[in-house]
DNA sequence: ACTTGTTACGACATTCGTAACAATC
DNA sequence: GATTGTTACGAATGTCGTAACAAGT
């Protein structure tokens, strides 16, 4: 709905930088100079003094920003507002996916209902990896995707967007296969002493908890890295480092194989759906009936286990 | 500022037809058509109900509409209220123009003044020819361009921008070379009789007052035209036709010779500067300025007539 | 030494227009 | 028959990323 540009625009001002606005939006730093540039140039503008420790946004350019925020925002409520008043059974609930955010539990309940929950069509769309603009998706929810099938921390985004827990994700350990770990089917903390562990820094959702767990084992060594990548599985495979993991990355990179973790405490997330916090009646209904699904599937198996219980 | 795709989506909207969103933009029906489905897809959202017989917008379409218009309202503004805080020595005073609009007059003061008036840098933007859309570039007047060199009925504007007159330009006539008339060095209304002379239809300016002596005059035949073009004056030459035209259109086409007509009563337009009801301080100053320079040397000619005549 | 902004250049994607077609008024 | 929307395809345009550079912190 609004120039693209503003984006670059808008995180340039708010890094005070073209390169660290560049890695915010997962471009090169070229790709934003030019991108201010053909804009300044355009409407006749200074937007930012360059100079080599940065830029800093002159008074026109100050005032454009705030400007443009106002204007980003009144774009994607027009869209929700459009989404709303389109007839339900024309809209698609658009499903955002990807290598780390895998749909397939979703779809799976969602094949298994067969078209019963009439008038809600499906599209699946594709979700960039690195966890750095997750926020930035997160907020826009509504606008180019309604909902994220993702493994999320379940106090994180309360006040942010809706959360539909959908099964339990135990943190583990993704271990390269050269490794002498790696043929193991579970480790304790002290079977990590002497690696090198691969996690997220503070502040970012449970990890917290295992970091904490590990730091008191010690003996153990933990590199930072700022956002879950391919790339990351790609280097922990090449340098031999562990990484942590769930269950739902266990096919992600085929070097690495996940091994379970004797964690002293319950350690792990919910993976399940994000939402708007005003879904769309289309995409509500959506939300419900993939959680009634999951009821039901609950409950077949709590009574598969019972009768198996009963048989023997 | 705003999603390019928006123009397309209102100009559908208000039209009811992509060919006709098409001429209104002076793009291709497949290229309007093309913008609103990519937009459709990419939201998820059917806007308008297609049939051969034209296109209505869906009421998702309808809203999004609404909020498109406020959208692109804002955006002008913004830029506006960017550039107003900009320091002046920094943001060029743009000025459009064309092969019809041509801004020699005022390039012409603006270099005698030899850069006197500090602090204010003229920029040339080129001005798309065919004036069905002259009016939308001037309701965003200020954005991509600040000040428009043209011809102007002193009262078609009032209210909508404001207005320079710079001299007066008797509506004469452009004669194809090999026309009889063409070697004439001024034409009488009876000497028309049998020609046929191509104007825009009523409701465009002081282009009436000629019509009304035109069908008086009997004899002549009339051929309507949507708007001036570069296209028009090469029909003209093509097919034999005469145009209404102005002395600064005398060199537009090199097929074409201007010869002026005996009108009853005073027929013409000003030749002059458009600009922006609520100015940048930049830009009035501009405005003011060249109004200066046109009365120095108003001025000095009439100095100079009188002085020939004391010399008499 | 590291980070920043700029330029040059090649690859890629997008967008446009023309033409030909099908369906409707 | 005139107008409308759609599709296909080639061309022009725009955008991005890599690399190499220059300059400041």
């Amino acid at each position: 709905m609004y120039d693209r540009r503003l984006d670059a625009i808008v995180a340039a001002a708010e890094t005070g930088s073209f390169a660290k606005a560049g890695r915010l939006l997962h471009i090169s730093t070229p790709a934003v100079a030019k991108q201010v540039n053909t804009f300044e140039t355009e409407y006749g503008l200074t937007l930012f003094i360059r100079s080599h420790g940065g830029v800093t946004p002159t008074p026109a350019g100050a005032e454009l920003v705030e400007g443009a925020r106002d204007l980003i925002r009144r774009s994607d409520e027009i869209i929700r507002r459009a989404r709303r008043r389109a007839s339900p059974d024309t809209v698609p609930v658009r499903l955002g996916i990807s290598m780390l955010r895998p749909g397939r539990r979703i779809l799976d309940l969602w094949q298994h209902d067969a078209g019963r929950t009439a008038g809600i069509r499906l599209e699946l769309v594709s979700l960039p990896d690195g966890s750095t603009s997750i926020t930035d998706i997160i907020a826009r929810l509504g606008g180019t995707i309604d909902v994220i099938a993702t493994a999320f921390a379940p106090d994180h985004w309360t006040g942010v967007c809706g959360t539909l827990a959908l099964s339990y994700e135990p943190l583990c350990l993704a271990v390269p296969r050269g490794h002498a770990l790696a043929r193991r089917a579970r480790v304790t903390l002290d079977d990590l002493a002497g690696t090198r562990i691969r996690m997220l820094p503070r502040g970012n959702g449970t990890d917290d908890v295992a970091r904490d767990l590990f730091e008191r084992a010690g003996g153990i060594e933990l590199a930072d890295i700022d956002h879950y990548d391919l790339d990351v599985f790609n280097e922990c495979a090449r340098t031999g480092d562990l990484l942590i993991s769930k269950p739902m990355w266990a096919d992600v990179h085929p070097q690495l194989v996940n091994v379970a973790v004797d964690w002293p405490e319950p350690v792990g997330m919910q993976y399940g759906l994000l939402y708007p916090t005003d879904p769309t009646p289309t995409v509500a209904a959506f939300v419900d009936r993939i959680a009634e699904l999951a009821d039901v599937e609950r409950n077949a198996s709590a009574r598969e286990t019972t009768e198996a219980g009963d048989a023997r």
